[in-house]
RNA sequence: CGGGAUGUAGCGCAGUCUGGUAGCGCGUUCGCUUGGGGUGCGAGAGGUCGUGGGUUCAAAUCCCGCCAUCCCGACCA
């Protein structure tokens, strides 16, 4: 096996896997489609769930938990729901294995035959507005805002680890409204939760925008979202916030009395955000060396490694260096002293930065005479000589530095790889090269289905922030009154 | 579900065409060495060759069936 990983500008799909695999963050499972994941990598989906569970909070909602199954006759109810979802759900028919009379291993026993049977959610609309009918009257009942953390299942038919994956691991926030407007700003106000969530915790611009009718989650009534560009050209759809009318609480008869005395049904939303964004944490700011995390989200911030030949070496190294950590530590920073003599330094070097932690300190004899340490970036992979003295204090600002300086370099990426384009021959040949394409497209779903069949290419989302200006669709020539954003998409 | 490929040591692979009883790299174990960028040398351990059958004196190798995985397409957070 070679020590070094794929290269990017080789194989970017290989990269991808081998360094989800080799800086211990998943691998894939006996599960067909399914992955485990593994230390390193939970510990960061803990840190994304905590800073967007205290986001959640501070917006109002709290937690809650519904079932994993939902009774087919749910799934149902709500028709487009019902049509979107069918071909990738898991089923249990059966409730009870029996030995099997050949003698060798269990059997479905078909005396268990479920009268109804359960889907494993997809999602949870249907199970959660079930129970809304009961926890819904007056319009002193609303809003509600719950959200919870599940896993799901959605069987499709190719998986890629983190990306789209058998069962994956989410929140889904699930409120009800008195009026449309509150459910559209929450809805909205989830968005905005959720790009500065990317923004500012994963270091990864992305742009808001609405999904055209064709891309809505199945039942909504808008379907907003998050795009981001990943390094080898291609979108990815890291968040979605839904605006979803009346549409369930029609289907589940969610009735209340409002301030006039007349009975409505409630207004809705959902949200949510999955272990995808691990993908994208991944894609965004990795590069041939390994992974890089922005500090905020990496498990290990710092990491100190003693170089020493002797028992004696190593014990002077560690009384200087106690201290210091100790200094780290009460400063928030996160760090790891390294002095596990199983592995050589040469190693360990290799080995932090295939694992993406932000900041190295390398301490030897050489620095105790001196004074100094070696701090070494993970994000531009330079190393310099700091006094040790006060080399608590730089790094908690050099963090910070290495936090917005990966944004800073995405945000470039993006904006180097987003073009305008005018004309179908100019479209053709932009998408094969990857990026953002900003175009006119007539509105219409036979346009967007034309080209996504001749390219591949998919409208990522209508921007929030686009601009009215009068021209013509890219594809075929008719009125549009704004341009959308196009991609190859994950 | 269609098209293509692959199953040999923990991992990555060679050996299959041309049948003769299994090999390389990495990892792993032990010893010495080395220690500021994946040390070097030496000695070990580890495989019913995916699976069931057939051909043959003899099968990883040839033939037939099955299973699994991966890639490409249809589907998608």
């Amino acid at each position: 096996m070679s020590k070094g990983l794929p290269k990017r500008s080789e194989n970017y799909p290989e990269w991808y896997n081998e360094l989800v695999k080799r800086a211990g963050l998943a691998e894939n499972s006996a599960v067909r489609g399914c992955m485990v994941i593994k230390p390193y990598g939970f510990a960061i989906w803990e840190k994304m769930q905590r800073a967007l569970d205290d986001m959640f909070k501070a917006t109002g909602h709290q937690n809650a938990y519904f079932p994993l199954f939902v009774p087919r006759s749910f799934l149902e109810k709500e028709e487009e729901h019902a049509e979107g979802f069918a071909k990738e759900c898991a089923v249990v028919t059966h409730y009870r294995l029996k030995a099997d009379p050949s003698g060798k291993g269990l059997m479905v026993d078909p005396d268990s035959k479920l009268e109804e049977e359960l889907i494993v959610r997809p999602t949870s609309e249907t199970v959660i507005w079930n129970a809304y009918k009961n926890w819904i009257q007056s319009w002193r009942d609303l809003p509600i805002l719950i959200n919870q953390w599940a896993n799901v299942v959605r069987w499709e038919m190719r998986t890629r680890i983190f990306l789209r994956t058998t069962e994956f691991l989410w929140q889904e926030g699930h409120t009800a409204h008195a009026t449309e407007q509150e459910a559209v700003a929450e809805t909205e106000q989830m968005l905005g939760v959720y790009a500065d969530f990317a923004e500012n915790w994963m270091a990864m611009p992305v742009i808001q925008g609405v999904k055209t009718p064709s891309e809505r989650f199945a039942g909504a009534v808008e379907t907003y979202c998050i795009e981001a560009l990943m390094q080898d050209g291609r979108a990815l759809q890291a968040g979605t916030s839904h605006f979803l009318g009346q549409n369930f609480a029609r289907s589940f008869d969610v009735k209340f009395v409002n301030k006039e005395n007349q009975l409505e049904f409630a207004w809705a939303t959902s949200w949510g955000v999955s272990t995808r964004l691990m993908g994208a944490l991944i894609m965004a700011h990795s590069d041939d060396n390994g992974l890089v995390l922005p500090p905020k989200l990496a498990p290990i911030q710092v990491v100190i490694v003693p170089i020493y030949k002797t028992e004696e070496d190593l014990r002077k190294i560690s009384e200087r260096i106690d201290p210091i950590i100790l200094e780290l530590k009460a400063l928030g920073i996160t760090v790891k002293y390294d002095d596990d003599d199983k592995q050589r330094s040469g190693w360990k070097f290799a080995e932090y930065e295939l694992k993406g932690v932000p900041v190295r300190l390398a301490v030897g004899m050489r620095d105790l005479e001196n004074g100094t340490v070696e701090v070494a970036r993970r994000d531009t992979l330079t190393k310099e000589s700091r006094p040790i003295e006060s080399v608590a204090e730089y790094i908690r600002g050099l963090l910070e530095e290495i936090q917005s300086n990966i944004y800073a370099r995405a945000m470039e990426f993006r904006e180097a790889n987003t073009f305008t384009v005018d004309s179908w021959d100019e479209f053709k040949e932009q998408i094969e090269k990857g990026g953002f394409i900003s175009a006119h497209w007539d509105g219409t779903a036979e346009t967007e289905a034309k080209i996504k069949e001749e390219t591949k290419a998919t409208i990522r989302c209508v921007p929030l922030n686009s601009i009215e200006e009068a021209g013509k669709c890219v594809y075929s020539g008719k009125e549009s009154a704004k341009r959308v954003i196009f991609a190859r998409a994950y």
